[in-house]
DNA sequence: GAAGCCGATTTATCATGAGAAATACAAGGG
DNA sequence: CCCTTGTATTTCTCATGATAAATCGGCTTC
């Protein structure tokens, strides 16, 4: 149980020493079958199984930290950790990616729509009541037609707040976490570069109506038909958002 | 043109100070708008400029390296470079997310299943004859039925490359990124999992006729017919491989 | 004159030790 | 009983020096 990773990673490589020393927590997380809160060795013991000095297996754990996938606490009962990757964070990573890459919010509705019918006709008949009255409560939050700019922009954030919890609900890690990238970008877009400022009471009272047909399409089990009420959301959302043209995902260097 | 960093992050925050060093040089990039390649300030610089010391701003630099967003090179004209994020790194990183839920092969297929369609048609008749014959070249690797279960993966291997270069060809990056994902998992899992290892001659023939149709729909530009033989093409696929049940990604933690 | 070798220089890399900050837990005072 | 205070533990930060890697430029050689 005292176990502590093998030594074995001083041996001469192309790779640097923390990169290697790195190789070799995360062999052995997996060997071990670790999971998210489970303590890893301390600096101390580390440095002792190494052979390396603090500085070379700090890095390393920078390393690991930068991928979520230790966390370090000081004081007693600290050391490093298993690390949880949330969403959010993969999410930050994966947006480095795109930084250099332009995409339109054309380019994300074209996943979209290609995406969300998928899901909510996979999901159709498999809430449970509690998860329909969340997504019910948060259409509470666009209940009534927005009267500002403001307003608009919080509503649509709720509205994408619906859509990033309906993906946490299939049983698709995969799906969910596409969708979920993608409300949460879109999210971040609404809320730093003030996207959407223009209300529109037929709009809204359209988009309204599409998730009240979607939750009862849900709850009855009709897929066809969350299939088809999410497309035609979709495809509403695009015809408002198609006015700013490539929008891209600049500012969203991970954290 | 010598600027530096600013000096600011000195100030006292919750966040360590290696982060706090990591943000300002990330913010500095965004704001000079550098480009992969370019040069930022040496350790010694940034040493001087951020009032910290060597270990601490290594360990920022570290946290920049394992997000990709820098490469260090020694030697004169070495240093510190703004990195180019590549696919196959924001894979490996996403996949880091994946290790401890689950994704079984079916999963991949219903993402699969509504995006390649999506691709195939928004790529007809817009691909150069250059492209369609690279396309072309690909299928040549499985023009004959395979023979051992080892021709069989290779053949798969080649298949999936098909659909990562089809993904790299349109011009939308978000959509190709997701595509291009999930055809490394699966050629991942193929190539260490030693999945596929059945040949079928029928079925074989019939992807063969599949990938024929495609180009041809493609070079004819039509959008319709090259959306339908993709799904065919994904759903004879997903019944090949829904034999294997669960099949996560683990072992899939980044570089 | 062109090609290949080789050392000088620049840069990151590795090591060590001392001390500071942060935190959980327990002991003491109101 | 609650709040404070102390103390042990662990990571975090700093300072400095020595080492290794990689490239550039001049030199030799053909």
């Amino acid at each position: 149980m005292a176990e502590t990773p093998p030594a074995d990673p001083k041996s001469r490589g192309r790779r640097s020493r923390p990169l290697r020393v790195a190789d070799a927590i995360k062999d052995w997380v997996v060997e071990h079958g670790l999971q998210p809160g489970d303590r890893l060795p301390g600096e101390a013991e580390l440095i002792e199984q190494f052979g390396m000095s603090k500085g070379t297996i700090r890095e390393a754990m920078r390393l690991l930290q930068a991928q979520g996938l230790v966390e370090t606490k000081t004081g007693p009962g600290g050391g490093s950790f298993v690390g949880e990757v949330t969403r959010e964070r993969a999410s930050a990573l994966l947006a480095n990616y795109f930084y250099f890459r332009d995409v339109s919010i054309n380019d994300i509705y074209q996943v979209r729509i290609a995406l969300e019918p998928e899901l909510a006709a996979s999901l159709a008949g498999k809430l449970t009541d509690a998860q329909l009255a969340e997504l019910e409560a948060i259409m509470e939050h666009y209940a009534e037609p927005a009267r500002s700019a403001e307003e608009e922009r919080q509503q649509h954030v709720a509205s994408l707040r619906f859509h990033a919890r309906l993906s946490d609900f299939g049983n698709n890690a995969l799906l969910g976490f596409f969708i979920g990238f993608m409300a949460q970008i879109l999210t971040d877009l609404t809320v730093y570069k003030q996207l959407y400022t223009a209300p529109n009471h037929d709009l809204w009272q359209r988009g309204r109506l599409h998730q009240i047909d979607l939750i009862a399409a849900l709850r009855t089990g009709d897929a066809a038909k969350a299939h088809a009420v999410m497309r035609s959301h979709m495809e509403m959302a695009q015809s408002l958002m198609d006015i700013q043209e490539a929008e891209v995902m600049k500012r969203f260097i991970a954290e």
